[in-house]
Parts: structure tokens; C-alpha cells; sequence
DNA sequence: ATGACTGGTGTGACCAGA
């Protein structure tokens, strides 16, 4: 079989592609990165699911939110037997983030932010994978507006401005990454006129996110799309996921160093579509190694 | 405009989500 394949020009050539490839491919073994974010919205009650997107998506990265598990029912073991480690920030009944990778040790730098009391929600997780800052932020909803919910998510937000000031400016890549709880315009909510006194699209809440991006990052998926209607959330109710009535709420802010190795991005919407589902959708892009 | 779903908790005319 080879040697009939090598015995024209061609096979010779394609043998010898196949073979400069293979080379390639032994040396450079990354040379696309896949980071995703996914809001499960019940790390346990939606274990099917993130391990069907897993096997079928197979991200390099996941930035997970809303776990709604203590830091003990946090399912280790489903997660490693998919081929991933783990480092969580669980909580009994709500919040909780985590941040998985395939095949590559996860450093953990930090778990809250500057500022944060002891007893804080869990709401951020930042660690350091294979030379890349990734924080995973599962930023306050807020509502009511106004109110004592909408000063914390504000006071949080503030927090959350100075340290991402911190890392914008370091000379590593860095992404932010998860469910912000803002539709930063207009193009990001299926029917803004309802949404204005909401507080995921208060003038307070969208002049906050404008305040980080404005520091220098690029949000990824609107640099891909710059003017599609694109959704990453979609509620239970009103049947919204059929009538396409979404927020765009979950974001990858990229800091300079990071944003010149944008190369795609998307929604997995049809995960939305799934038996027992989230409210959000995974959402990903891919970054060319440095 | 309202209430419609969902997960977690643990049976609460519960809470919170977005």
C-alpha cells in the first residue's frame, strides 16, 4: 500500500506532507487554544450536559459559573474522567465558579477579589494556564433597580475595575471571562426598550462595563461579529430560546497582549436546545499560540 | 405589563435567577 503510494509523484509528495505534518503536529501540539465560558446554572443538576458539550466541543479551557454546590459536591471525578483538571470556588446554594483545563496544570492565583470580605459570594476564580491570566467572574445581577442588590452589584463592579486595571497592563496575556449580567448596547438584547430599567442595562451598569473595556481590552465576540445579533442567554420562561428573545451577557475581554491572537469565536446555541439544559449557552473562541 | 420556568434546599404561601 505505501510503496504502491510512493511509486508516482504524487503519492511520493503526499507522503512527504503527511510526514512534514506529523512533525508539525509533534512539536507545536497547540496551536489553537479553545477557551470556553459556560453559566451552568447547577454544576450537578446539569452534569449530563456539560459532559456531552465536553466530549463533543472538547475546549482546552472552561470558565464555569454558577455551580449552586458547596465546595465538597463539586463533581470531581465525572470532570477528571472527561479528561480535564479542576479548581472551584464552590458555595452552598448559589454562585460558584471553576475553571478547567485539558491536559495542562492550572495554577491558582486567586480566589475573590481585592477587596472582597471573607464571607463574599463566590463570584471570581483567576488562575495561570500554560503562560495565560484567565480570570472567571460571575458578576452580581442586581435587581431589583434600584436598590441594596444593584449598590452590590455596582460596589462589586468597581472592585472588579481595579483589578482588571492591574491586568491590562501586564505584559502576559490575559482574559476575563464569564457571565457579566450586562448587555453592553443596544445590539445585545432582543427588545432594549423593556431592558432600560433592568439592572443588566441601566446606564449605571453599561457605563461600568464601558468603563473596564475602555482601560484597553476587546471584547471578542463583538470584535467577530461587530454587528450581528448575537445571544449567549436565553431565559426559561415565554418560550424565549424558540422566539430567539436573548441578552448577550456572557463575555471574553482580551487585554492587548492576548487580543492580536483572536482568530475565532461563537455560541454554541444549539446547547440551548438540549433536554435539561442551562439558560445560558456555552460560548468560546480560539486564540493562535504566541 | 404580568407571569411563565428552573435548580437548590429540604418540604417553606421557600429563595434567587435575569
Amino acid at each position: 500500500m505505501i510503496n504502491r503510494c510512493f511509486n508516482t509523484k504524487k503519492g511520493l509528495l503526499f507522503g512527504i506532507l503527511s510526514f512534514l505534518l506529523e512533525i508539525h503536529e509533534l512539536n507545536f501540539p497547540k496551536l489553537i487554544m479553545k477557551i470556553a465560558t459556560y453559566n451552568v446554572n447547577g454544576v450537578n443538576g446539569r452534569l449530563p450536559v456539560l459532559l456531552r458539550w465536553l466530549e463533543e466541543t472538547k475546549p482546552d479551557v472552561v470558565c464555569l459559573q454558577e455551580l449552586k454546590a458547596p465546595q465538597d459536591k463539586f463533581p470531581l471525578q465525572a470532570i477528571n474522567d472527561a479528561g480535564y483538571e479542576a479548581i472551584w470556588h464552590g458555595q452552598k446554594s448559589w454562585n460558584g465558579v471553576a475553571i478547567l483545563a485539558r491536559g495542562m496544570e492550572i495554577q491558582e492565583l486567586r480566589r475573590g477579589l481585592p477587596g472582597d470580605d471573607d464571607d463574599s459570594p463566590s463570584r471570581y476564580i483567576e488562575a495561570s494556564i500554560n503562560g495565560m491570566v484567565i480570570g472567571c467572574l460571575y458578576l452580581p445581577n442586581g435587581n431589583p433597580a434600584p436598590g441594596p442588590k444593584f449598590d452590590y452589584k455596582l460596589d462589586w463592579f468597581e472592585r472588579f475595575t481595579l483589578h482588571a486595571k492591574q491586568l491590562v497592563e501586564m505584559n502576559l496575556p490575559v482574559v476575563l471571562v464569564g457571565d457579566y449580567n450586562v448587555m453592553p448596547t443596544e445590539l445585545d438584547v432582543y427588545k432594549p426598550e423593556r431592558w432600560v430599567e433592568d439592572a443588566l442595562f441601566r446606564p449605571e451598569t453599561r457605563a461600568a462595563f464601558k468603563r473596564v473595556v475602555d482601560q484597553g481590552w476587546t471584547d471578542a465576540i463583538r470584535t467577530l461579529y461587530p454587528e450581528e445579533k448575537i445571544y449567549t442567554f436565553y431565559d426559561y420562561f415565554r418560550n424565549a430560546y424558540g422566539r430567539d428573545a436573548g441578552l448577550r451577557i456572557d463575555h471574553f475581554l482580551l487585554n492587548p497582549a492576548l487580543a492580536k491572537r483572536l482568530k475565532r469565536g461563537a455560541v454554541d446555541r444549539h446547547v440551548r436546545g438540549w433536554e435539561k439544559t442551562s439558560d445560558h449557552c456555552p460560548v468560546w473562541i480560539e486564540l493562535m499560540e504566541a
